[in-house]
DNA sequence: AATTAAAATGGATGATCGTCCATTTAATGT
DNA sequence: ACATTAAATGGACGATCATCCATTTTAATT
């Protein structure tokens, strides 16, 4: 009775209309993402969208939570491989944020499309922001710990300023991936961001990555 | 002859539509931007779009480039404040660029709409990318001199990849503004881009700004 | 003051937009 | 096999879109 297969085709509809939506933002654009294109891409009828969402409105809306969803399960994927020391699970996250799963065309043109957005519309801006508390907190604990092994004057702040500013250069370099896609190099966005990390705290991370600590040193 | 009063009113009514144009973009979104919006604030006729720009894409192209020279012109102006040497070169350009007159939500707006345009458009690709060549070569060669006067090793890479980082955390810091107008703040985001870059390169850099150097040691 | 021509006007046009609903299709219950 | 009803269809609707151009306005020239 639940879930039969009219359930079923119901469901599978719902999604083929939200990957159309998501699929026709990241091609062609917000402005030209109309209900025809949608209804073509999706190969559905017309009145699909009033009867599954009420509206295209509401559609878009569906399909920024979806991709944001998306995003999320992609990196916790990917952060489940992170090592137990704050500074792998740091690494993990810039990886994680870099990587071709989590960094690429469609996901970012995307991300773009509804930023721009955001500003008319509060349901979506709140979808379109990668780093909200959930990863802020992950760095954030983090970097304390690492901040409290060194002799840095006000663990508390430093921390802040450190996820404050790995959050800061990671959109940064999504925004150089979105203008410049043919230049961007994945290795040089590390290499960049993990400079700035090893000159901050110089025996938790180098040029490379994270630096393991196995065997503190009293 | 030239420049007759003919001239004159053609040419303000062409900067008013390039306005108009600004201000709704800012205010309403790309995606509401129409040409009856338009008109409507720029109290002139249906056909002026046409008629001076040969249709709304045109006009739409026009107003990123006058909002791309009106960002550097910001830039440039306050850029000129600043001291001789290379680390109160880079403090200037962080100062300005998240001023007050650069950074603000008429700004910001602009330019991600553009920025969630510019995948369609490459023409307003062009002049959605703050931080082009010119104020990269800024920072390059700031960073550079002061790469040199350290022991560090390679200073070539050294500087590209702190120009890089520093592109990149203006990048984010403009996001976190976008995201979050409310609790953004501009005095945070500077300690914490002079964290990293007084990690980077201690004698140049406090978590205040530039340190000078006039008296060399040795 | 009369003439010329550049600039501005605003309504007409056809295309496309999102929404809605009477009808058809097909899965489920008897 | 038939009846029920949820889901899907696709054309009709008015609104709005960008464009265009015959007409009017007005600055410049004679």
């Amino acid at each position: 009775m639940e879930n039969g297969r009219r359930q079923q085709l119901k469901e599978q509809n719902r999604v083929t209309l939200i990957e159309a939506t998501l699929d026709s933002i990241a091609e062609i654009g917000f402005a030209r993402t109309s209900v025809s294109e949608i209804i073509d891409r999706a190969n559905l009828s017309r009145g699909m969208i009033h009867l599954h969402f009420g509206g295209k409105d509401a559609l878009v809306e569906e399909a920024a939570k979806y991709s944001s969803a998306d995003y999320y399960d992609s990196l916790d994927g990917l952060l489940q491989t992170a090592g137990p020391e704050p500074q792998e699970r740091i690494e993990a996250i810039i990886r994680s944020d870099l990587s071709e799963r989590v960094l690429n065309k469609r996901t970012v043109s995307l991300w773009y499309a509804f930023r721009g957005e955001s500003r008319e519309r509060e349901t979506i801006a709140a979808y379109s922001d990668t780093r909200d508390a959930r990863l802020r907190n992950l760095a954030f604990d983090a970097f304390l710990k690492i901040a409290r092994q060194t002799d840095l004057p006000d663990p508390e702040t430093t921390a802040k300023d450190a996820t404050h500013g790995l959050l800061a250069l990671l959109e940064g370099m999504w925004t150089d991936f979105l203008l410049h896609p043919e230049s961007f190099d994945r290795d040089t966005a590390m290499r960049t961001i993990f400079r700035f990390l090893s000159a901050l705290f110089p025996s938790f991370f180098a040029l490379q990555g994270a630096v393991r600590r196995d065997r503190e040193h009293r």
